[in-house]
DNA sequence: CATTTGTTGTTCCATTTGGAACAATATACG
DNA sequence: CGTATATTGTTCCAAATGGAACAACAAATG
């Protein structure tokens, strides 16, 4: 407990000139690191392989595609992810038949345990980070976030 | 414009496990990638290497632990990005007398002269993807964020 | 004071990462 | 129909990354 020449570290939260920008990624970074280091320590998991699982476990079929697009990974990543997760039997494919370019994968049973276990980590660091908000706040927040990310959705795929 | 199975791809925010670490980490990904991408691209600076120049704006002296903790990077990443920005004059570093560690830091006018570049890139990026807010919204939301970033300090200080 | 323990900044190394280019396939357009 | 353009998944490669170990120094403990 050195604190020898005491400094607030938290006063860049107000002077930064992103603040909202600054937050948003402080809070990923404490919530998803510490998370992120355990799912690589319990389960060998990296980033784009977990993000792989959630992604079908709440879609019944998807390309990679569409996971990159999903979570914005680039999609070398997910490709790679996608491998690993076949070879470990976390994972199905089948070749579109429609479009012979892309093949659809879907999760198996021991992939979405596995996405299950993955998930309470996260889960948990969430709840602990987020534990001094009210139920009032968090509801608001929750809301807030979404209505911020559905924008994104907005905004990027207009181009399209 | 194929969207031939048309899927909406942003349903995952309602159904993941874990929706506030989702939507952040979602939300932190969508503003930060773009305008990182633009920043190597357009000065050449890797993500410590801003991050450091941030802290070093909005403190006047710190040692490199410090813009560790503050940005929650490992040391080894801090450490590289102080040798870089002192060779590129971004930096001045003196060593603390009254401890022979460590360095105090300080940032140049060319370094914040960068800086308030870098800074315009994430905020343009972070209005872009707030815009759909409206004001009250905005203020909210930012009240929140800061409120949750400020528990994470408590949470993650209270080993030392 | 001597010894143990902790801290700082650094280097080393293996892994992860993402951009670029590529072949295969599909779509658009003359 | 045939040629140009776009998309998918993949491989290649250079770069960024973070954990572990290290030497130098400081603080705590007996």
């Amino acid at each position: 407990m050195d604190r020898s020449h005491e400094i607030d570290l938290t006063r860049i939260f107000d002077t930064i000139e992103y603040p909202e920008a600054y937050r948003i990624t402080y809070l990923a970074n404490a919530i998803v690191f510490p998370a992120y280091s355990e799912i690589k320590r319990d389960f060998g998991l990296v980033r784009a392989e977990y993000v792989l699982l959630a992604c079908l476990s709440h879609f019944d079929e998807l390309t990679a595609q569409d996971v990159a697009r999903i979570s914005r990974r680039p999609r070398n990543t997910i490709s790679r992810a996608v491998h690993r997760m076949l070879d470990e039997g976390y994972l199905d494919r089948a070749p579109d038949p429609y479009d012979r370019r892309q093949s659809r994968l879907r999760i198996t049973p021991a992939g979405r345990a596995l996405h299950r276990q993955v998930a309470d980590y996260l889960s948990r660091r969430q709840d602990e980070v987020l534990g001094g908000l009210t139920a009032d706040e968090r509801a608001t927040f929750s809301a807030l976030l979404k209505k911020a990310a559905l924008q994104i959705s907005t905004i990027d795929d207009e181009g399209t």
